[in-house]
DNA sequence: CTGAAAGCGCTTACAG
DNA sequence: CTGAAAGCGCTTACAG
């Protein structure tokens, strides 16, 4: 709690910001405080008239219940907690920050708020997570993106419901939201063959994250099926550095593979942040995109559409992301034993400048 | 509340959730639970003994008060709300969003929470202001840049305490987290002048934010005390559209300037991301950064560090903006009534190459 | 320094 | 359909 003075503690509880109760509501409205708490509630049982009735005092004063009364009674809170590690919050992409504006919104819906927790790598369990998995202050949490695993196996042993983000972990079974990453390379790669782009090298990051691995696997099966396994299998067309995915790794793993492929034709980026590298890359050697390269990229962030030359890329939608997390969540509170469920968003690829190869890329 | 189903309704009642309460370690600790509230509240009237003894049990137990109870009866509720609107929250360059990592962390050093609520334009008052305002769920409220002003009359008539980072009303007397623009804007101009150059132009954007409109003071000050008033005062070498400060807004700034004033030395601009649609600008007129001219940025965004070439700029230390207003809103709430206050954050002149002119800038 | 007891403002079986 | 009453799990004067 907030260590407060002696002297706020007196105006509070002198009723400067104590307000208008359930019980002066139904003296007012001439019944009890259980048929307000009814009518509140909307769970029926109440008369059309008596509804009414109560109904027009609420609103005459505007009452709204404490939201701490109703949870200690209902030993609900109506609360979601909400994890993020730092490194999503800070990145500059709008991508986790979209997802959790997402489930924000759609919390709203269900008639819940969000709490925010967000997390290093440096916090001990059980005595640093979250405050309120300890307090009992959430109904149930999502966690969007990569967090660690002690934590998630943490919330998962203590039973309380939760919703995974683009992030899974091995041999524990929950609600995900994943992206469809395979999907969105697929189309990726469909799109570039289809001008006869072949020689077309992948450049990626870290293998930790689940959506990174994907991304290759599907850039490798694509790549198969388009008749182009030999190079799907040739590690000269490949970069895969274990690590976060920044612009600095795109520009070296764009130098490192031109290197070995001089004569590439296309690259596809595990995302647009290493696509952007790549495009520096690029600019350095003086090499023209799209005519002499073609550029793809994944996630579809607010510098995709005004990068030079726009980038084409494979829009995620990260609003819908956080709030399918919600319902999913929703649902599983409601719901908290039976199995559990996986959610795939689908993915569009968009088509801007960056891949018009052939075809005088404007 | 969130709608929940029968079933898991009995399940919470039959224990499954529910936990240890204050009476469990006050039995087992062979105390009374106003003892055992004594020892977690830390408030002392407790001897050393028995403080221990409590303690131990607490510790064995991992028990943590549940946090409803605790707002019910103390009329506290741990829980700072945090209002930002949907656009800051958006945006790509983690400007706001490092403000809001750092009053989430500095909220714990209170053993207090973050609520998040985001706000668009499109609400009505006082029927969808956020749910927590209503349902004093929070004991204060930071708002993080511009949001309807209407909403901050709301607030402050409704008499929740409340902290402004980087906005403000008129007319309105509230605690305040600035940023010192002036001080900022007058580094860059004095770094310049010392290098000589003195066509400096101005490329800003939206004068409903004060921020924006403090820095093209600053610039004016700075140039009138540097002997530059003429430059400071001629329309030509400033472009000021009040609209969003994006890159589109620095690339179409820097044109116009450029075209009015063909020997232009520098540009200062009102934020890293109009800057960054400055030197997209340029390379198209394929003009050198520094050497032809020199731009400068302000707030040290991300993007600033890798932009090409590396961007000079202002950095504005955004998380601890965030740890500033948590503490500022402690203080409110704890004198409500005292004199309001407006804390004001340094900032620095951060040189990297764009703006290293006449120096062979690398 | 410590305990018994009232009370915070709701919800929810239960009885009618 | 409606009301009286118990109870949620804490905190806090108050008395000793």
């Amino acid at each position: 709690m907030i260590i407060i003075s002696k002297r706020f503690d007196i105006l509070y509880k002198r009723g400067v910001i104590l307000g208008i109760t359930i019980k002066d509501i139904a003296k007012l409205a001439g019944v009890s405080t259980s048929t307000v708490s009814l009518v509140l509630s909307k769970k029926g049982y109440v008369s059309e008239t008596t509804q009414t009735k109560v109904q027009k005092v609420i609103d005459e004063y505007n009452y709204r219940p404490l939201r701490a009364a109703r949870q200690l009674a209902s030993h609900l809170t109506g609360y979601i907690g909400f994890i993020i590690s730092h490194v999503h919050l800070s990145r500059s992409e709008a991508f986790y920050t979209r997802i959790l504006l997402g489930s924000e919104l759609e919390a709203r819906n269900y008639d819940a708020s969000i709490i925010l927790s967000t997390v290093g790598l440096d916090f001990s369990i059980p005595n640093e997570v979250p405050r309120f998995l300890k307090e009992k202050a959430v109904d149930g949490i999502i966690i969007a993106g990569s967090v660690r695993e002690d934590l998630i196996q943490y919330i998962y042993q203590e039973g309380i419901p939760v919703v995974l983000i683009d992030f899974r972990i091995n041999d524990l079974h929950l609600d995900n939201v994943f992206i469809d990453n395979r999907s969105g390379v697929r189309q990726a790669v469909e799109h570039l063959i289809q001008k006869n782009v072949e020689r077309i090298g992948f450049v990626g990051g870290s293998f930790y994250h689940p959506s990174i691995q994907e991304r290759f696997e599907g850039y490798q099966l694509a790549m198969e099926k388009g008749g182009l396994g030999d190079i799907a299998r040739d590690k000269a067309f490949h970069f895969l550095e274990n690590s976060e995915t920044t612009a600095e790794i795109g520009e070296k793993g764009m130098a490192q593979v031109l290197t070995n492929v001089p004569d590439l034709e296309a690259v596809i980026c595990v995302n647009d942040t290493t696509a952007m590298g790549c495009l520096q890359h690029l600019r350095k050697k003086k090499l023209h995109v799209p005519s002499d390269l073609a550029v793809i990229g994944f996630d579809d962030v607010n510098i995709a559409a005004v990068a030079h030359p726009p980038l084409t890329t494979i829009h995620v939608p990260k609003i819908e992301m956080g709030v399918t997390a919600i319902r999913l969540l929703i649902d599983r509170i409601a719901h908290p034993s039976q199995v559990h469920q996986t959610r795939l968003v689908p993915v569009e690829l968009v088509i801007r400048e960056s891949s018009l190869k052939n075809q005088n890329g404007q």
